[in-house]
DNA sequence: TGTTGACTTAAACCATGGTTTAAGTTGTAT
DNA sequence: ATACAACTTAAACCATGGTTTAAGTCAACA
């Protein structure tokens, strides 16, 4: 089974190592294995668990939030429902945010559009 | 011509009185007139500029842009050309957030698959 | 043998984006 | 006359999400 140092993880993922020491402090990222030395040792299954914290962080559930998701999947199956019901939810609260964005983008268009004829008007005055 | 109070405005915008005190003090809000109380009037123009800093942030832009922003408008028509560049560049970086965070949707949606097969599995060893 | 590079830790530090508090002013309703 | 609601300010306070620093360990290489 092969085991990624902290430096290949950061740079899979491209996270900064402190962020990734940050993530492990705080719980995101329980059981990771050390070798004799003290340093950091991520199994496959490991880097796949940094995988969905990146995934979440993307989608801007808050740290406090992740870490309740990691605490369940570790508590195991009993925790199933209780995880389905967050993603769900987090799905919905992502959906929201980028329908609110595509919305907010509409208006950066419009001055996009409004600035691009008025530079066309200037540049035909001449 | 319709002046409007900071709570009409708050109400308006869905943004706290005290964000829009805060985006005032942080410049993003300039010119802002004054009744003889020392009461704030929004003029339907202010209106328009409170939207646009609503929907920059909306769109994750941070306050320090957003600022040179409205400082480039209120400089005037010099500025049109920086304007222009920046909403592109800004709609660029919008869209990349949507797509990352469209991406990273996916693999809530493996997740929100794979617990819902699970609990039916279970549901069904009944 | 010593020095470099890749790590370790704990603790301090930082930026961002507000929110809250305290004390005061004004206009209106009772 | 007074009390309340709706404001005002400056300053303090706060949460979030890291980053940076300092001091140390270890393996490998010159």
């Amino acid at each position: 089974m092969k085991y990624y140092s902290i430096s290949e993880a950061s740079a899979k993922f491209h996270v900064p190592e402190s962020t990734i020491r940050y993530y492990e402090k705080k719980g995101l990222l329980p059981l990771i294995e050390r070798n004799e030395a003290g340093r950091r040792l991520f199994s496959e299954g490991q880097m796949a668990l940094l995988g969905t914290v990146v995934c979440l962080k993307n989608t801007h559930m808050p740290i406090s939030s992740i870490k309740q998701y990691i605490d369940w999947i570790v508590e195991g199956e009993s925790t199933l429902e209780l995880r389905l019901d967050m993603m769900e939810k987090h799905k919905k609260a992502v959906l929201d945010e980028i329908t609110l964005m595509t919305e907010s983008l509409e208006g950066i268009d419009v001055k996009i559009t409004r600035y691009t004829n008025r530079m066309k008007e200037i540049n035909e005055d001449n």
